[in-house]
RNA sequence: GGCCAGGUAGCUCAGUUGGUAGAGCAGCGGAUUGAAAAUCCGCGUGUCGGUGGUUCGAUUCCGCCCCUGGCCA
């Protein structure tokens, strides 16, 4: 039997956990974060985490669920997020799975292969190996154990790169061996909706939010992170869009205002990436979420698809 | 007011011994399978300040004007 899930998608700062809580409390909606920088603690100025007092009146899955120290992965978040929807389900309510990191959504609607987990002693005899020899080089080692999946990556694409040499080390096959099984998606009817602003409106709301970001101790709250001696700005948490620019800033390299532009300029790179993303969506209800009455338009689209939301609160 | 330097892409600048121009950044488009807020690929978007002159042809040379910065008054 196949449940339904609202998938919320868009890209940052479109106002997404607004939109999320109002319908919260319209219809009987449990929120689920689809967000890979969300699940970090101790990073909450900077990627707009929604604030305690938020999170008590609308509680968030996945947020807070890892320290900066640690990884985290599509493939978990497919796990944690089918586990978090089952709890949900067996509540009587439907999940609400809200956020830009568009992988995961992708993961967990169509599928993502078996693979093994990432190797971090694997992966620096990879850099290490790559320092002296190039990426390109290192391309072609891995156009000798899998062609396949070397002619889908470029050749100074170092991170699939070295992905698909680590997948071969690890296991003793390649990854496009492990990724020709066929994909199982999760079991659910997934009701997609993006909130897609005009461009220009959306790169002033991120210049204004970042803004705001720093008037509000985001310089602190970096300068707290690297004094974590497990900290360091090669690990994923401190490369976010943010971070890994005002840490720049605080080791010395760059005056405020460069971090300060690098930073929005880094924010606008990422809105981006997600449209495009958001382009390739198939079955979408797409609604600008700056004009009109975007809450209105969305339940009386999670209305017509009847059952438990021909029934609001 | 005088002298000097400059005015070329959204920004910072290069360049054209006269044949209508190109880098970086920004921006835009795309890819995306356990790091994805990551990583990578592609695309130059222009009254060359204005105006008159010389010339087959001026962004380039000359005159005048405008603007910016510096120095001198």
């Amino acid at each position: 039997m196949c449940k339904p899930a609202v998938c919320l998608m868009g890209p940052t700062a479109s106002g997404k956990t607004d939109v999320a809580i109002a319908l919260c409390e319209r219809f009987p909606l449990q929120i689920i974060s689809v967000d890979s920088a969300l699940v970090y603690r101790g990073m909450n100025i900077g990627t707009a985490k929604p604030d305690t007092d938020t999170l008590r009146r609308a509680p968030h899955r996945l947020i807070n669920i890892r320290e900066p120290h640690e990884k985290y992965s599509a493939g978990e978040f497919v796990r944690d997020a089918e586990k978090a929807m089952h709890e949900i389900w067996a509540d009587g309510d439907i999940p609400l799975l809200v956020g830009g990191t568009m992988l995961y959504f992708r993961a967990l609607t169509e599928g993502i292969a078996e693979l093994p987990a990432g190797d971090a002693e694997v992966r620096a005899q990879i850099d290490a190996d790559a320092e002296r020899l190039g990426w390109p080089a290192m391309h072609a080692k891995l156009a000798e154990i899998d062609a396949i999946a070397a002619a889908r990556i470029n050749a100074n694409d170092s991170q699939r790169i070295q992905r698909a040499l680590e997948v071969f080390a690890v296991s003793g096959r390649t990854l496009s061996e492990w990724q020709d099984a066929p994909t199982q998606p999760t079991d659910a009817q997934f009701i997609k909706i993006a909130l897609q602003p005009e461009r220009a409106v959306l790169h002033e709301r991120i210049e204004q939010r970042l803004d705001a970001m720093l008037a509000n101790g985001f310089l602190e709250e970096v300068t707290k992170l690297m004094q974590e001696p497990k900290l360091d700005r090669e690990l994923p948490s401190m490369r976010a869009v943010g971070y890994r620019q005002i840490w720049t800033h605080l080791a010395g390299e760059l005056t405020r205002e460069e971090g300060r532009y690098r930073a929005l300029v880094a924010t606008r790179q990422l809105a981006k990436r997600q449209v495009t993303w958001l382009r390739s969506e198939t079955d979408l209800f797409s609604v600008n979420p700056l004009e009109g009455d975007a809450i209105a338009a969305i339940s009386t689209f999670l209305a017509s698809k009847g059952g438990i939301f021909a029934i609001p609160k």
